[in-house]
DNA sequence: AAAACACATTGACATTCTTCTATCTGTGTG
DNA sequence: CACACAGATAGAAGAATGTCAATGTGTTTT
């Protein structure tokens, strides 16, 4: 499978869950420490620990540590890019991948 | 967990897949009949009939049947709809969904 | 140094997803 | 009507994911 296909599912994977979004839309606002976050769900620290680690492998998410917090903000040039990766495949294309095809029973 | 991360999520996680994701690019280029889009995979047809269900199921895509043939088409609604939610949590809002909290240790 | 705190890691279990083979349904054709 | 074709559905097996309790690691405090 062509590379863009499957790096692009790779990161819309780790976003493709309702509390990494709801992280990802509070880290939009600036950084936030791991107990911040974790006050705003209903899940244990390990489970929102497997999240972040997720969003930070994928690039999405920095993290830092200051002092003995770990404090998350938005890798914004990947999410730009995602966006414009998605616009470019849910938009019709100069050199369309399917272009000149007649359907088989044509 | 509010309706918007969730319905958001349910979208992606139908477009977190290679193979799907390509799917949607083909069609971007206008409707294509299922003979003609399993052509492109090395899957069997009815994995790719699941898959198709997916994407129409989350009305991501359209179906219409024609003689013996069911053609396929974006709805594109959706996706523009996904683009903007997607932009808006990857931004920050004046209505921070975190705005005026300090740190757990602060 | 010992204890407390913040977070990560491990291992287990349940759920969901992916993909297949086999079969069924709807449509057109001889 | 019988058959062929396009696609959907059913059921099963294996892989991946989500979540937890228990424990480990790095940092600060006493």
């Amino acid at each position: 499978m062509e590379k863009v296909y499957t790096d692009t599912a790779k990161l819309l994977k780790v976003i493709a869950d309702p509390k990494r979004l709801k992280i990802v839309d509070m880290l939009s606002c600036g950084e936030l420490c791991a107990c911040r976050i974790l006050d705003a769900f209903q899940i244990t620290q390990p489970t929102l620990s497997h999240d972040m680690k997720l969003l930070v492998d994928a690039g999405i998410v920095n993290d830092r540590r200051e002092g003995k917090n770990i404090y998350y903000s938005l890798n914004n040039d990947v999410l730009d890019q995602l966006q414009k990766t998605l616009a470019s495949i849910f938009t019709e294309k100069e050199n369309c991948i399917c272009q000149n095809q007649s359907c088989c029973t044509d």
